[in-house]
DNA sequence: TTATATCCGATGAATTTAGTTGGAATTGAG
DNA sequence: CTCAATTCCAACTAAATTCATCGGATATAA
């Protein structure tokens, strides 16, 4: 059990967008410096999210990426499900995607991984992007 | 974001090594027939549970395996670490295992991983064994 | 003594993850 | 106009992890 680094990374990226939102656009070079990502690998994920709406591109020279939305705006479960796929402890839940197991009740499991399902939506659903950009702040807090 | 077949696998055999709890043990070849498992890896599954001593074994004919507590006192969040490791969103929140990323607060998906770690384990270490049985009962109740 | 089991370690196949490469298309600045 | 910066895109590779399988040793009830 463990997101895969296209979250860690995505997360870590998304993150940097929202702390420039309202400026000019950053580049790939720049963010992945910033976070310390592998700048082809960054470039990889911010394709889903481009198409996905919740960033934007500008092509050719000073160009680079924004935020399509505000901070409050995007939900941390948006980034996460469009870089990971959707999120559920066990494939058997989907039932859009030829999941459900054909045991469905009579499978023990699925009374947890429900009850996980839920828990684990809820919260990255309940979180935005600028509900990080506080918390960030207020943990380095007297940092330099 | 998936728990791996160890953990499902083996959660349906823990419930079935629970309804049959206080009878006489159950061989690998009752267990996965009845919860549909291969046999050779049902086998592995259960050895690390055995050391966790959440069951025990009876070697020799008509032996098998058994709890080696009572369904209450089993809780599923030890059956899945002990199948599945230590359970995190990320490998930077496991102190124990060299992980601690040299970024500590200053990673913004930090804050993510860490509200998902409590939500995850909050709700695995408080089902028990038999509240799987008994919420188990419930939905199937009515059917034949 | 034999059939039924667990125990144990090694091996192999398939899948997923992480990351790279090479180049085409776009655009602002000099 | 040209050039450097930058996104766009698809294919490829390497490494790790997952999901098993196999062969045989050991124990034990009947």
């Amino acid at each position: 059990m463990n997101f895969s680094t296209r979250s860690k990374y995505g997360m870590n990226a998304m993150f940097e967008l929202a702390l420039r939102y309202g400026g000019r656009p950053a580049s790939i070079k720049d963010i992945s410096e910033s976070q310390q990502i592998p700048e082809a690998y960054l470039e990889q994920l911010f394709m889903p999210l481009k198409k996905a709406g919740l960033i934007q591109a500008a092509r050719g020279a000073q160009g680079g990426y924004t935020l399509a939305k505000a901070p409050v705006e995007i939900s941390v479960g948006s980034v996460i499900r469009t870089l990971e796929g959707p999120i559920s402890p066990a494939d058997c839940l989907l039932t859009d995607e030829g999941g459900t197991c054909e045991r469905g009740n009579a499978c023990p499991g699925r009374i947890i991984w429900e009850k996980l399902y839920n828990s684990i939506n809820s919260v990255i659903d309940s979180l935005s992007m600028q509900d990080i950009l506080n918390e960030y702040e207020t943990r380095n807090k007297g940092d330099k």
